[in-house]
DNA sequence: CGCCAAGTTGAGGCGCTTCAAGGTCAGTGG
DNA sequence: CCACTGACCTTGAAGCGCCTCAACTTGGCG
């Protein structure tokens, strides 16, 4: 009866409410009813349901307010949304999505399509738990075998989830470090800008890669700003659990330990290359190290805009377009759209200073 | 009587070794013999005496030799060295000193010139071990309070203390990591060197700072040259020993850790400064950093070479001597000898990129 | 003094950035 | 459907910051 799919219906008028309500709980579900978007929001911070339905139009907040104080909350920002209206005008429908719902029922609504939706809701949300689930087990590699670790589960069970957008700010410079992000899926990159906006990239972090942690550590602010490369999900593990885990675990410790030193070695190579090889040279071993990191062993294809490179490198995006130009002239990669192909590992290996 | 002051003579003349022996011992020092070189290494390395006299011209092993072999050995190349030698040749006194011998005394010395040399060096020996126990004591701060750790005591006691002369090399990149260096007096500067020769320093460590800490702790060789930038005396802690109290206390793993951590955010820092930076604002941060880091507040006098400048902005030394010029008839700064003493820090932090 | 290493100064030129203009592609609206 | 817009990439031409090479000066040291 616990485990039973809890469904939170928020809707002013009582008629669609409690007809909505009856079609889900014949349908096995468990619903929970809020006349108005302020009752809404607290329900679905108590209650923490399964799915939410929302209509837009409301007195006190309407269905846009809902969500966006739902997003906000760590625990509530990852649960499927659905707004409900009468309002057919594409242009709700385009706000509505933008602000991160999950998907639009436009009233009236038959049975069928209700069910449907949420079914579909439910799905997706099972598949991106997988997902993180996947995400949480590669964290056992950093906290070295404490599988089902007390703190992980917790971790795990509250879910600070988080999906940010394409071009969206995950941390400023400045700010204050509240844990390291574990990226689930997307891509997220650091920088840091100089004061006439130039940025260095100082990391691209891909699926089940961490990113923050050499700032946690430090125990400063964050001194890059984080930025999502494409839509993302990400994990946020706190800075209490890490610290605790250090103290805690040895193990734990020599793995961070690991891995800073590594990085610290990491970026004195990057300053050698910065300080003396040529920009075709940085170019060169640039191209090789993202192959390395993302690529498949043989066929090779980087999607990666001129911007980020040049960002990783300190080059003038035109300059980057050029070299990639004469690369391509030599044979060594080819260019599908703005797809990077490599051809020729070896000889961009051999490149001279 | 164990705690006696114990001396090694070293000479193949029997009546000379044993007169000498005899006015040590009235002398209230406890005397060790050998009439050999090679006899001599052993005993040496066995007693471990704290002065140690040794005739050049000998069979088997002359002089010279016995320096070189007890210099390898890391617990009897600290200890006092005074050569005897009938030869009073200019040549061979510079080959002995240069090789790291302490005094040089010509046969036939009297009984006063015998005892004040032996005296000099024990006393010199005791003020050095005065300033290797000081620099012990700063490693406390990075092993966190654990005064009197056995370790540590091992340490002290095995005397793993190494004199470099200026230029010496103390590791070279793609050596396998022994341990960390503490600089006990002089400085080391480590760098990089591109196929083409130019070296880019990634740090300069003065008394009391470690160097080699992230190679050790990455677990990988050495990726840096590790080179005495002037005299200096090391105390190399051995990797085991670091791992053990890694291992062991946490709060040992989490100051290196922040040591790690913070190293990393400043080769961000410097990263991007050499990607968007120009070389002025570069060679300006640098001054300052540097005044930062060893200057007294007030009145800051820098001594550090040309190339070294030029080593640790990736900058060409040509250039170097430009811009320092260029400082100075701006009276951001002023030059006595190579010297450099740093007038006005606003302005040089506000220099325009 | 005479040597060598280190620092300075000058002239020339290359490698890269910058500015500017045009091209390409996906998304958007009429 | 096509034109429009904006983000991104490409290409060209111009300029200059810094490196390189080479000669000279200085300073430390036997």
């Amino acid at each position: 009866m616990e485990n039973k799919t809890k469904i939170l219906v928020i809707e002013d008028n009582n008629d669609i409410r409690e007809s909505t309500c009856e079609i889900l709980e014949l349908a096995g579900y468990n619903t929970f009813q809020a006349k108005n978007g302020k009752i809404g929001v607290e329900m679905a911070l108590t209650e923490l349901p399964d799915v939410i339905l929302c209509d837009i139009s409301m007195p006190e907040l309407d269905g846009f307010g809902v969500l966006n104080m739902l997003s906000k909350q760590p625990s509530t920002s990852g649960l499927p949304f659905i707004f409900l209206t009468a309002k057919t005008e594409r242009t709700d429908m385009r706000r509505g999505m933008e602000m991160g719902a999950d998907d639009y029922l436009t009233k009236p609504f038959n049975e069928n399509e209700l069910l449907n939706a949420i079914d579909c809701r439910l799905k997706k949300r099972d598949q991106q738990r997988l997902i993180v689930n996947d995400a949480l087990n590669h964290m056992e590699t950093l906290f070295k075998g404490r599988k089902g670790l007390e703190e992980l589960e917790k971790l795990s069970k509250e879910r600070k989830v988080r999906s940010v957008k394409r071009k969206q700010v995950i941390y400023y410079e400045g700010d204050s470090v509240a844990g390291i992000y574990l990226v689930v899926s997307g891509s997220v990159k650091t920088f840091k800008m100089t004061e006439d906006g130039r940025e260095l990239l100082t990391g691209i972090y891909g699926a089940n890669e961490y990113c923050g942690v050499a700032a946690l550590l430090s125990g400063e602010n964050y001194r890059e700003t984080a930025e999502a490369n494409e839509d993302t999900t990400l994990c946020m593990v706190p800075k209490d659990m890490i610290e605790e885990l250090i103290g805690k675990y040895p193990d734990v410790a020599a793995n961070f330990i690991k891995l800073l030193a590594n990085n610290v070695l990491d970026k004195e190579e990057q300053l050698m290359q910065l300080a003396y090889h040529s920009v075709r040279k940085r170019m060169a071993d640039l191209l090789l190290s993202l192959k390395e990191k993302c690529g498949s062993p043989d066929l090779s294809i980087l999607n990666i805009s001129r911007s980020n490179l040049a960002g990783m490198t300190g080059i003038a995006t035109e300059t980057v377009s050029r070299i990639l130009g004469d690369f391509k002239d030599c044979g060594l990669i080819s260019r599908i759209g703005n797809q990077i192909i490599i051809l020729n590992s070896d000889k961009l290996e051999k490149i001279k200073n």
